[in-house]
RNA sequence: GCCCGAGUGGUGGAAUUGGUAGACACAAGGGACUUAAAAUCCCUCGAUAGAAAUAUCGUGCCGGUUCAAGUCCGGCCUCGGGUACCA
């Protein structure tokens, strides 16, 4: 039985297009470009599952594309700098650098089998000086315009290591080396000014027509604009220049129902009184002894101290507050201080009873006006409430109507202004970290913080480091940091802070259009390829990556570095989901958690069983692959065992290209034993000559059929869809009479079809139906219309909503004719019993609804 | 905590975006071929009742809108992603 060899003609047809070059993309103003382009990895060493899935629904599009006549640019490079290599060199011993670059040509080593489009003539890793030194130009660039500037900002810093830790870095509130209990450090930073752009950012939000609904979503929610009151409370017998507190609120409807201040651990006035009382500096330091991440404070539980200070009600100067210190109240949001309305707000509604603070109900629901008791009673902004004594004289209004009248109210009568608020933060791109972009400025005693000059540039990272105690290796290298300021000259020192990651993610698209040139990008070259057509990558990156890119061409356009046509750098964005695969799980005798690895198990009747014993293990299904629970699937060996093609197959079939795909065994062989199929069915096609004068015309309609349904498919992203539509064309041209001719057609347009998935395959069978061309560069195929229709349509018919038959009804019959002849259909007279129905629905070429 | 998703047979999922729920696969069962096995080919396959025709139920849970709801609205539950120094 014939049956391919995967392993030989996948490395035959690579080689073929290796020296066809068909794959180098070349400047063409004669062709319409195409530039498609997924996140590219970080070089953590292995290529994994997840990897395989993203780049081949690039490779899809990217030979989809080339077929439909467009130039295509699909490059790949190293998302390189970052903590794993620092952690590697402290682990082991060994040098970040090494350790990236190891890894890098492994990976790439295990990428070329899989027979992707990629053009490696423009390959880079971020962590090339080539690569830095131009994004140090940027910087530069950037510092120039106004983009970037230095303030004080907080750290997790662990007071054993003395060193900075990221928010991963910190577990259960400790360090994860030394396991002391982090602190908060402020510390000197270098700033993004992301939030000038807020409004810009969010606004173009809206013409991103070819971006996913959720993640616009994300990144306005990230954004965050907000319009508020901000207004002074008048302090009692304040300490000194302390006369105020400014609050910002985006509830200033509620002020009736104030109950008392809160102002943030951080906030000046904290510090102040820290000063003097003992409880409450020992409060703010306990606030202060937490992580910095969002979801950590938030999470926490909420505490507060009262700090004895009283404040006035802007409307009423005898009515007095409260002011608390608290746990919850951010310094980096507002004012960092607020009025509490505990009736109707959750939170405050949980520490005003905690700390027995009074709770005032300000407006109550139209038909129930009972008191809040331990639930805040919080209806949409757009709901009509009843008000108690609101002090612009509202009754009966919502939420929204007495927000915006209380804002003109207090701006009327001078005491609060309207601020529009944005909950996005300027970026911080210092890390006190080694394996990084070091930062091109220079520290002058003289002339303060300097920028480098360009032609010093690249400034590289020395390679004379090590990583035998924890901290910057820059800080304390004997020589790197000496340098000559490049003002006067004298002896000063440079920055030792490197670049956040995101910085390198955040150009590498528009570096790819011309990854040689001088500059760090190519007037000519960026105004061909630019923008990137379709961008394909994680969720995970919904917010972060894809706002820092959107800022980036942003500030490359006011630099000067890429068009203004740039500023929305992805024209369209896929997000894709993981590959996830079934953990097996068993309790050890000292009762801790075995993982098993797939290969160890047997899956019999939906059970695991361990091969060497046959004892049963649990199965937790689609989790993400992970080493640590020992379930990790490598590409490598699959590609060994079926072929790359049946691995491209498998990522693709099943699962929405969105969703998580679950690895399976049973999966990857049948993806393997339909394209043995496929190859079988063509081989016997080519073999057996049955001359038969009549063409099958139903195998050609559906053949058109499928030319359609997989076109649509791909164009839209539904390649699980593509598959399976392939799978049932490939059944009917396996049961199909018809003779050789028409099956050969057939089997031509299938290979055409097949071959975005399954390039090698598709080459092979393209080949011996005795073509001489590369089914890499023909033309895709094109849909006969007149095949797609059928004269008659058949329409199911409906009684009171339920199917209870059908019809075969001409395509353009009048709707009022469909009517006459369901009502004459048998199973509807028996329905009807003799009499009239109430109402009859045709839904044209759809459904018939009879409602008795 | 907050923001964003997802939940459909034994399993992965499909459903022209409000119009036949379960396409296409996997697993399972039965059969053909074979000395046998593998491979391959054919058939069955949501639940309940029934010999069958058919009927009733059925898309995480509760309620609603509609001639018609997996799809829309309100309220939950569970899982996943993000939460600004993981990338």
């Amino acid at each position: 039985m014939a049956q391919y060899n995967a392993n030989t003609i996948e490395k035959k047809w690579q080689e073929t297009w290796e020296k066809a070059k068909v794959f180098q993309a070349k400047t063409d103003l004669k062709k319409p470009k195409y530039y498609v382009l997924e996140m590219f990895p970080y070089p953590s060493g292995r290529l994994h599952m997840g990897h395989v899935r993203n780049y081949t629904m690039g490779d899809v599009v990217a030979r989809y594309k080339m077929s439909t006549g467009h130039n295509v640019l699909h490059p790949m490079g190293w998302d390189a700098f970052g903590m794993p290599a620092e952690n590697a060199a402290m682990a082991s011993g060994g040098h970040p650098k090494d350790w990236t670059y190891k890894n890098i040509e492994v990976m790439k080593s295990q990428m070329q089998p899989m027979g992707w489009t990629l053009d490696w003539t423009r390959e880079f890793a971020t962590c090339d000086p080539e690569y830095y030194g131009k994004q140090q130009a940027l910087f530069l660039d950037f510092l120039d315009a106004g983009l970037v500037y230095r303030k004080n900002a907080i750290v997790n810093w662990d007071p054993v290591d003395m060193t900075v830790l990221a928010n991963e870095q910190v577990e259960n509130g400790r360090g994860w080396r030394s396991g002391a209990i982090v602190e908060r450090k402020e510390l000197t930073q270098w700033f993004f000014k992301i939030s000038d752009y807020s409004e810009d950012l969010l606004k173009s939000i809206d013409g991103l027509d070819s971006w996913p609904a959720k993640v616009k979503l994300m990144q306005s929610n990230w954004i965050g604009k907000s319009k508020g009151l901000e207004f002074d409370f008048e302090v009692k017998n304040p300490p000194k220049s302390f006369e105020k507190i400014k609050v910002y609120t985006t509830r200033p409807d509620t002020l009736m129902g104030a109950s008392f201040l809160g102002i943030s651990a951080d906030h000046p006035l904290a510090k102040q009184l820290e000063k003097h009382n003992r409880e409450i500096s020992a409060f703010n330091r306990e606030c202060r002894q937490m992580s910095t991440s969002e979801a950590d404070m938030e999470k926490a539980e909420k505490k507060g101290i009262d700090t004895g200070l009283r404040v006035k009600h802007p409307l009423d100067p005898t009515w007095e507050l409260p002011v608390w210190i608290a746990n919850f109240i951010l310094m980096d949001y507002g004012t960092g201080a607020i009025f509490a309305c505990p009736a109707h707000d959750q939170r405050d509604l949980d520490f005003a009873r905690k700390y027995s603070l009074a709770v005032i109900d300000t407006f109550y629901s139209l038909d129930d006006d009972t008191a809040v008791s331990d639930t805040a009673y919080i209806p949409p902004k757009s709901e009509k409430v009843k008000w108690v004594n609101h002090f612009t004289g509202i009754d009966i209004a919502t939420g929204q109507e007495a927000i915006d009248k209380t804002i003109d109210f207090a701006e009327k009568n001078n005491w609060g202004k309207s601020v529009t608020n944005y909950r996005l933060r300027d970026w911080g791109l210092s890390r006190q970290r080694y394996w990084g972009c070091p930062i091109p400025v220079v520290h002058c005693e003289i002339c303060g913080v300097v920028p480098e000059k360009k032609e010093n540039l690249p400034i590289s990272l020395p390679d004379d480091v090590a990583f035998d105690i924890p901290g910057n290796p820059l800080d304390r290298h004997p020589t790197w940091r000496k340098c000559k300021c490049p003002v006067c000259g004298k002896d000063a020192s440079r920055e030792t802070d490197t670049m956040d990651t995101f910085v390198d993610s955040s150009w590498y698209f528009a570096r790819f259009t011309s990854p040689k040139s001088e500059a760090p990008t190519s007037k000519e070259d960026v105004s061909y390829w630019m923008n990137v057509d379709q961008y394909i990558g994680g969720v995970e990156h919904a917010i972060l990556h894809l706002l820092y890119s959107r800022f980036f061409a942003r500030a490359m356009h006011i630099t000067g570095h890429l068009p203004k046509s740039a500023n929305e750098p992805f024209d369209a964005l896929f997000t894709q989901g993981m590959v996830t695969h079934a953990i097996y799980k068993s309790t050890g005798c000292d009762g801790r958690d075995l993982f098993h690895y797939p290969e160890e198990v047997e899956l019999r009747e939906g059970r695991a069983y361990l091969a060497r014993n046959g004892i049963e293990v649990d199965v937790i299904p689609s989790a993400k692959m992970s080493k640590s629970k020992n379930n990790v699937v490598d590409p490598v060996n699959i590609v060994d065992a079926f072929g790359a093609d049946t691995a491209r197959w498998f990522v693709l079939s099943d699962s929405p290209p969105e969703r998580d795909v679950e690895w399976t065994a049973s999966g990857v062989e049948a993806a393997n034993k339909h394209l043995n199929r496929v190859y079988r069915i063509i081989d016997d096609i080519i073999k057996t000559d049955i001359s038969s004068n009549e063409c099958d015309l139903d195998l050609l309609k559906d053949m058109h059929r499928t030319i359609h349904d997989v076109t649509q498919a791909i164009e839209s992203f539904g390649f699980n869809a593509t598959i399976a539509r392939l799978y049932a064309f490939t059944n009917s041209l396996a049961k199909s009479d018809a003779g050789t001719e028409t099956k050969i057609i057939a089997a031509k347009t299938l290979a055409q079809l097949m071959s975005p998935m399954t390039p090698h395959l598709s080459e092979e069978l393209w080949e011996k139906l005795g073509q001489e061309t590369l089914i890499a560069t023909q033309p895709w195929p094109i849909v006969d219309e007149n095949l797609l229709t059928d004269d008659t349509i058949t329409m199911p018919i409906q009684i009171n909503g339920k199917r209870r038959g059908q019809i075969e009804v001409k395509k353009d019959l009048d709707p009022t004719e469909v009517e006459k002849l369901v009502i004459s259909e048998l199973v509807v007279q028996k329905a009807l019993n003799g009499n009239d129905p109430k109402k009859v629905i045709v839904v044209p070429g759809r459904i018939v609804n009879v409602v008795i």
